[in-house]
DNA sequence: CGCGGTGACGAAAAGGTTTTCGTAAAATTG
DNA sequence: CAATTTTACGAAAACCTTTTCGTCACCGCG
């Protein structure tokens, strides 16, 4: 460092600067250390420093070698605070959910992090609680920590009013769309998921198929429902019964649904549950009517949450949603927008079908990969425009 | 502001800055502003309207009144970075979590959250995924956030090692505790949790009770375990059959468990198990081997997970971890570190037993409010100096 | 009327980084 | 060897806010 005072004059008040910079880290090394230390350290100056960290041009190979060795040696992190600041972005995102429960929007909160996480973009949590006063107090404080974006997570049964009209930052509607049809929602495919179930219900030989699902006044419901039954339609046939019968989100209510079903239709040989513990209520049922599982009826569920649908007797075939691939896709429509290209509209992430014991066919007739109908290459891709 | 500017002939500058500033104001709406636009509007320094707008003093009613609504006007929001630059400090904590599956950390998330955001302080949420370089790389980036400090959650079967020793910023470790005795963790009381299970059931009348449970290897298992048979102890009691049945942590495990359990001791006439899913497993199979419950064999959880909890037949009594609380109290903890009150060691928060139909006494002998035991004034204040 | 005290306000620095611009040295070319 | 280009580096501005300090005006009191 001496040979480079000598070398160049012009830099004698640079090296007084830096002895009295090593004063001061030497006086409090308590302190995280700064540029200004690192420089001090190396015998350059901040702006060298900058460069040669972050692999900038203008900065010779020993000079950079330099600096990453003091860097190293003081263990030097650059501060986030004071390079947003001065990039006015935060490289951070809101993620306000609404469903502290939580069985369906964590698995959408980590498919979230996961994505931003890879684009180098923190995440943070605000719960909600479906109370719209916290949220907007949520509103500010992010806008206020300038975010880049915001994801709204939560189960709701209905599309939910937008966070706010004419917002600074993108926004996407995760697990819940906003009622705006200019903002960006990202949904599981209900509709689809009520196909796939009943497709492969047909696949496999069934044909009196009965529905027992939650209540009707979730749009979840309808949509699954509506899936089912159109499948059905166009194999020119109908639910047995009474069409779906509707109840809680409840094994109590799977119990009591499947009696009501059999007395409804006695012939019934395949049930689709609007949910994996309606399901599993209805498996429990089944055996003390006397109908065996899957031999005399068969079972589709919905959720694939795993802890139902393993645990029932038998274990349930099911539709999973993807839901993590819900989140991911919500992160990176916001990474999209974030970065200038903005979409618009309601995006359907498709759903799966996992078969387990409770629809193994009697006949064993079906043996095709079911979870690859839909095509892979539709996953996640199936953009519908709504409204507007 | 024109009759100021006559009033006080040293604002000229200022006021021609000010027009300045409203040019660029206008120029690009668009840009949030800043307090310099509020400045401008208001026609005051910018001093001023930060000084209005904290309530600081030395700045007249009138004043402070055309600097609020000049703020209200622009919807101006102070730039948290910038603030957070100047005062070193970034009202954010890390929150690493390591129990994908989200059961356990969630709720604990979900307390942690809530106790920080009332002290005004954000979550910057990470997921470690049980894996070390992940973790260690969120570390990093956590650190170069500036963040006030480290929530670390997990559910793990035993001890974690430190995220680091030697560390700038204080960290609590949350549902997992750390290898080391001078860094602060919170838990479960889970032993406290196998006294209150038992102490309920004798209580109740009953006196040959069984414990069926998850791996050994856990050390929640062996806690709840030691503090059954201690409590048994004390009444001069043990566990009948040979011990603590130990299997896997699934319903499937509770079936066979009871069969195990009623070959050994067919006298038995209640069961601690170590988690709900156990327990509704062998609520399951008791009716099964001619075994009624509550009324031959009562039942108590582990968890109160209130999916399997209530949807068992008959729904379960269990205990409670009161999980939330544990977040609470590590958020808690951590502010208080934050603010310079460090504390040290293991602190347990206390379980609580919620009674449902499983362990409905035959005689009803049992009338208390068993969940005030132990008493309420301890809650989540037992602190346990552990090691060192 | 003059003096001191008080209150209101503006100017400026500080916080750590990135980026631009200017300058000096080194390298290249004729 | 002179002239020109290239390269390397330092100085300083900018990001936005808070806080301190200095200054000015006004009020009250002697």
């Amino acid at each position: 460092m001496t040979s480079r005072a000598v070398r160049k004059p012009h830099t004698e008040r640079t090296t007084a600067k830096k002895s009295e910079s090593s004063d001061r880290a030497l006086r409090d090394q308590r302190r995280t250390p700064t540029i200004r230390d690192v420089a001090a350290l190396a015998g350059v100056s901040v702006g060298s420093v900058s460069k040669s960290l972050n692999g900038r041009e203008g900065v010779s190979t020993p000079t950079r070698a330099r600096v990453l060795e003091a860097a190293e040696q003081l263990g030097f992190q650059s501060n986030a605070l004071a390079r947003n600041l001065l990039t006015g972005r935060s490289f951070t995102v809101g993620l306000i959910t609404n469903d502290s429960f939580g069985r369906f929007s964590i698995p959408v909160m980590l498919g979230a992090e996961d994505a931003l996480q890879a684009g180098q973009i923190a995440v943070l949590l605000c719960d909600g609680r479906d109370d719209p006063i916290r949220e907007q107090h949520y509103v500010r404080t992010l806008l206020g920590r300038r975010v880049d974006g915001i994801i709204v997570t939560g189960r709701r049964s209905d599309p939910r009013p937008p966070i706010s009209t004419d917002f600074p930052i993108p926004i996407v509607y995760a697990m819940s769309e906003s009622t705006n049809p200019d903002d960006v929602s990202v949904l599981p495919d209900d509709e689809g998921g009520g196909r796939l179930a009943v497709e492969y219900l047909l696949a496999t030989g069934r044909t009196r198929i009965g529905h027992i699902t939650g209540p009707s006044d979730f749009r979840a419901v309808r949509l699954r429902s509506s899936g089912a039954t159109g499948t059905l339609k166009e194999a020119g046939l109908s639910l047995v019964g009474d069409g779906p019968i509707h109840g809680a989100w409840s094994e109590e209510w799977g119990r009591q649904g499947a009696s009501i079903l059999l007395r409804q239709a006695p012939e019934v040989d395949a049930i689709f549950c609007g949910s994996d513990q309606i399901a599993r209520g209805v498996a429990e049922a089944l055996p003390e009517i006397g109908r065996n599982v899957p031999d005399d009826i068969a079972l589709v569920g919905f959720d694939n949450w795993s802890v139902m649908a393993e645990a029932s007797r038998p274990p349930l075939t099911t539709i999973d949603m993807n839901l993590s691939e819900v989140g991911r896709n919500a992160a990176q429509l916001l990474l999209a927008a974030i970065d200038g290209r903005h979409s618009r509209g309601t995006r359907l992430v498709a759903c799966q079908l996992v078969v387990r014991a409770s629809t193994r066919a009697p006949d064993h007739k079906y043996e095709g990969v079911p979870s690859t109908s839909p095509p892979k290459s539709r996953r996640g891709r199936k953009l519908v425009e709504k409204g507007g």
